[in-house]
DNA sequence: CCTCTATTGCGAATTACTTTTAATGAAGTA
DNA sequence: TACTTCATTAAAAGTAATTCGCAATAGAGG
């Protein structure tokens, strides 16, 4: 494995992959950016985009890229599959053995090179299904 | 079948649903826009997005929701899969006998119920694959 | 230490989409 | 046909999420 150059480990992207992490929730920007300005009070939104973007791209880190507005990041690169709550967006993990896709050749796919697919599960998270269920909608 | 309220079709809606059946692509609002705009040259974009989200709402058409900065949409509603080109996010469509995707209960997917899936495969379009042999990246 | 250059923080810019407002026009009614 | 009504339109302004430009800063090797 050729490493390009290594990741220069600075206080502001340690403390960024160390409170990912640490948490088993997909938190968007926004969310990393709250968890991390309790360490670094001083530290940029920008700042926090930038290195998730360097850290997914380095492969330390996931970002998850399907569905809703925001993007949503997950420290865990474990192969598993993601469940997006149709109300609210939250991303939760799903944990399945390996589901079998047929080979998919080009002829089939447009004429596209496949490189790989994702099974993406949506549903309802805990929280919305008791809300539903309280408002009666 | 409860047929809410019919859709009124006006000259604008008919055209982009029009535009959007008559390719085999997948454009984004954008690339919508300067199709019918050909058409009708005073067409606003608010207008394009508003019945792009009409028509999905009423299932005449499908909005890609994963992954890109951009939604995609699709007039084609028959059941396939879709492709995304890692490089340029052009989506393509996948024909496929029925993946079979495993149960998954709730204790699997983080306690949300599950409503469904959908696979998506990811790869290099055609374009993206000669630029990149002719470029040597 | 010292230099080199990646990285930071800040604000401003951009992107992609949504909402607002007032006017219009499609379709049902008499 | 004329009238009515209310969904739909165009244009502009607004918004949320993300990215950019650049001067200042700070890791890491020498």
């Amino acid at each position: 494995m050729i490493q390009k150059r290594p990741l220069r480990m600075t206080r502001q992207r340690r403390i960024i992959l160390d409170e990912l992490k640490k948490v088993k929730s997909h938190p968007t920007a926004d969310q990393v950016y709250e968890m991390v300005r309790r360490r670094l009070p001083k530290i940029s939104l920008a700042t926090v985009y930038r290195n998730l973007d360097i850290l997914s791209g380095a492969g330390v880190i996931l970002k998850i890229e399907s569905g809703g507005t925001q993007r949503r990041y997950d420290g865990d690169t474990s192969d598993h599959s993601h469940i997006r709550c149709v109300r609210c967006n939250r991303v939760g993990d799903v944990f399945v053995s390996p589901v079998h896709v047929p080979a998919v050749d080009e002829s089939q796919a447009c004429g596209f090179t496949v490189l790989g697919h994702r099974v993406e599960f949506y549903g309802v998270c805990p929280e919305c299904a008791r809300e539903k269920k309280s408002s009666r909608a």
